[in-house]
DNA sequence: ACCTGAACACCGTTCAAGT
DNA sequence: ACCTGAACACCGTTCAAGT
């Protein structure tokens, strides 16, 4: 996890791992098969880090959506502890035990407050996918403009072929990040509410 | 592209791209500093093949949704033609001629709806985000397993640690992704449409 | 002025040879 | 039974030498 948050999965080499380890590449490989089985297991390890709802501080969530809530700012601040780990979530779909233990609890915490299996999953999912899009499409995460570049980039555009895209150049540099995070999410949390409208459940929240 | 689309980002070597263009691979270093840049043309090359929502059959979009769902779509029809593309969309930000052409058409459509700059601009990153957050979330793409493979894995596992999982794996094989895109498409549309309500545009869709 | 075979550097993986 | 130096295969990149 250290070497791959440091130079990222495309710096991250076996020779460099086996020296900090103190052994040998080929002792490495006595102990998994591959890199790519490496990788697996340090995404699965930086899932671990990812608190369930009920692990809070404040105690259990009152209500769903202050659950899911959690769960997202939780994973959001995951990726955004380990930035270089992103690109290791497109190639793989973490199935790892600490992957199963958060989709669990998030699961069963939707399922107690009236969400039907199928809902439950789908919105875990639904939510999941908004915080690594989001993540994703941050500018300076992975990449190494940082996003005021990206705006000055944008107002320096031909304004004859790009006019919108220039006009809204001050828009997206001005735009907070966090502040957009949490109007999305509240979005999502309205789409999936509606969604729950439409099939009737046990109980809810007002 | 070609190469790129058969064999994936990591597969893609120089030596058989100049081989297939039968020259040799310092040559290739004549027209291009190198893979990295390669690899930006061939992202703006492939988002060329989205077509704005005025190109449409149907003719200009009546409403907002309708030309924000023609780009979802057709954004989401690139991304499956070539889903061996997705990981490169992870580590560049598309700022090529092509990736400006789109954002610049689509943020004219809106703001000819009545959306401010800076709306515009926050919608269109809010569905380009939603659109390829949903491609890579989609189990089959890059990764080897298929949805059907990924719910039996669901299915075979422990009952008493992961209850809730099990129980929800039917549901999860049985969504459709077809389906599930467009609700949650309709979701962010909603969201955007409530956002324009805060802030009283010019004019806009019933 | 343009092209290229061959080399360099680096990295994933394996294996024969050690202890 | 376990470990490892050295090698093999592959790939991005460069350069001296060709035409």
């Amino acid at each position: 996890v250290r070497v791959v948050d440091e130079e990222g999965p495309a710096g991250f080499n076996m020779r460099e791992l086996a020296d900090r380890l103190e052994t040998s590449t080929a002792t490495l490989y006595r102990h998994v098969t591959g890199k790519e089985e490496l990788m697996v297991y340090v995404v699965d390890r930086v899932l671990g880090e990812v608190r369930a709802p009920e692990d809070s501080d404040e105690g259990a969530p009152r209500d769903w959506r202050e659950g899911m809530r959690r769960f997202a700012f939780q994973f959001r601040s995951v990726l955004a502890r380990h930035p270089s780990m992103l690109p290791l979530f497109v190639v793989q779909l973490p199935l790892g035990p600490n992957a199963l233990t958060i989709r669990e609890r998030v699961v069963a915490m939707l399922t107690r407050f009236g969400f039907s299996a199928q809902l439950a999953a789908r919105s875990y999912n639904t939510v999941a996918q908004y915080v690594l899009g989001s993540a994703i499409t941050r500018p300076g995460s992975p990449m190494p403009e940082e996003a005021a570049a990206i705006g000055e980039y944008y107002r320096a555009l031909d304004r004859e072929a790009y006019p919108h895209v220039v006009a809204a150049a001050d828009a997206l540099t001005t735009m907070r990040l966090e502040e957009g995070f949490i109007a999305g999410l509240e979005i999502v949390l309205d789409g999936i509410d509606r969604a729950r409208g439409c099939h009737p459940q046990r109980n809810g929240s007002p």
